[in-house]
DNA sequence: CGCATTCCTTGACAAAGATCAAACTGAATG
DNA sequence: CATTCAGTTTGATCTTTGTCAAGGAATGCG
């Protein structure tokens, strides 16, 4: 493996913390490997062998029941995923397959889980990472049963615009069918959805979305950390979709774990109306 | 503390394996409170300062937005909730409120952070019930977003006959309307959907459910254990309904954390007891 | 016991979202 | 530069699901 790429795994929120021999064991243990683009890494169902970590390209988790398929998450560089099937040692809950080619390192899951008992700062960043994916998945969940596609689609271009740094003009990373899995709804609906909401606060050119009115927006989707934010400390596991690049730079690729949201405000608890559900 | 409550506790997946000493003074720092029912016992947004395990009665785990509310997860004896918040010390995602009297036991989430350092058994606890709760939340998405209402009624109910040891008929252990906000539907939906499905499988009375046609609701929603199981060795951590009971065993009840299905005992003699309240 | 809640059910209706088919777009390719 | 192909958009239509309103059943309490 590459000197770099070494160094960005190491700086890995996972990594960071462990005693560089016990990075060093476990790195010994792992290789990394290319792949090319639309190749199935990891199938749902089977064992869980190695923790997979993106060096390099994007990796799409996904999942499949009865012929239909939806998107769980994208993981860029440099994210990790399917941690827990390996601590559990137990079957993926998800696919994964790359969007592009990519180089993703394979660390054996049984040196994972000694060394885990070695390192306790290793431990220690471990079950840091996996509350974070745990809390992503909730959510995930949160976000799909509390809000209608319109409001998904409004707090996910507005998270998108604060991982731009509050940028109003931001590109979209990946396939908007695929955000639309992600979201929870079918690619027609999600081009309509899209298309009303022009002239309502978004314009959107290609995969240029640029925000008009954000304050229409946020009275339409008030923004809530307890969905729409990274958790401070971000975490990677590969539980959403990566952030969005300003338009104009195209190479620039951030982790999709990465910037972590400011500027959202807590709602207040305290006004409940019967519930949606 | 009971004697008992605190050995019942130490025989949680979480506690199970570490040393004694370490568990006595983890439980030294706590201390175990009665709650009447219907009272919210942490608001989503707080920040977590106690590990919660609930030694009596159950608890709701649920997310509200905009008025909106619905159920992701009901905890009973002996389960744990907000592990994940009290790792990353963060502010909860999800309120919880007693359904009914309960006795819950509080350990502080700074205890929880140093022993998890101390005790190399006990961090395996901990990450494996944190693996275990991020699966549960996977496979929560995965149903709402890969199965329609319908489907995931069947499947709900499959699930609960296959932890009553596959048998035919069984009692709902929450009410109905709980249970549709945790599938994700409007208490109006689950009823008349239930409605259709008399004649095609199902008989309720009441709270009672019985399985008439397994092998037609087996078709209408193939069960998938990358979606329905639990996994093999149950988690606690509060990301699903308890499993139900048979008819006619009221007063019996199992540990939410038992979704694992069958055969979880408590009851491990060789016991420490650590002090007090 | 009867009243008051709370939960559950039902019906009529509206809205949201899915499906199917077809056309359009834009980038990659020969 | 035409072709191709995957991705996207659009329209028409249908299904699913939510909403509102009201009645019924069960339960707890005075």
């Amino acid at each position: 493996m590459r000197e770099e790429d070494l160094s960005e795994v190491r700086n890995l929120p996972l990594f960071r913390n462990m005693r560089a021999a016990n990075f060093q064991t476990l790195m010994q243990g792992a290789y990394s490997q290319r792949f090319p683009g639309r190749l199935e890494l990891i199938q749902q169902g089977q064992r869980a062998d190695f923790l997979h970590v993106v060096v390099e390209g994007s990796v799409e988790l996904y999942a499949d029941w009865q012929g239909a398929s939806t998107t769980m998450a994208v993981v860029r560089p440099v994210g990790t995923f399917i941690l827990a099937a390996c601590i559990r040692d137990l079957p993926y809950l998800m696919s994964a397959r790359t969007l592009e080619p990519a180089r993703v390192l394979l660390v054996p899951a049984s040196d994972l889980r000694a060394t885990f008992r070695e390192d306790p700062e290793f431990a220690v960043s471990i079950v840091g990472e996996l509350a974070g994916a745990f809390r992503s998945m909730a959510r995930h969940a949160k976000n799909l049963k509390l809000r209608n596609s319109r409001e998904r689609i409004i707090g996910y271009l507005l998270e998108q615009s604060e991982m731009s740094g509050g940028a109003d003009q931001f590109v979209l990373q990946v396939e908007k069918r695929l955000v639309a899995s992600y979201l929870g709804m079918t690619a027609e609906n999600f081009s309509r959805a899209l298309r009303t909401l022009e002239g309502e606060g978004i314009h959107m050119k290609g995969q240029t979305v640029t925000i008009i009115d954000r304050a229409a927006l946020m009275r339409a989707c008030p923004p809530d950390i307890l969905i729409d934010g990274p958790d401070p400390e971000p975490m990677s596991g590969g539980v959403s979709l990566p952030g969005p690049e300003l338009p104009g730079s195209r190479q620039e690729r951030r982790s999709a774990a990465g910037q972590g949201g400011v500027g959202q405000q807590f709602r207040d608890p305290n006004e409940t109306r019967p519930g949606r559900t």
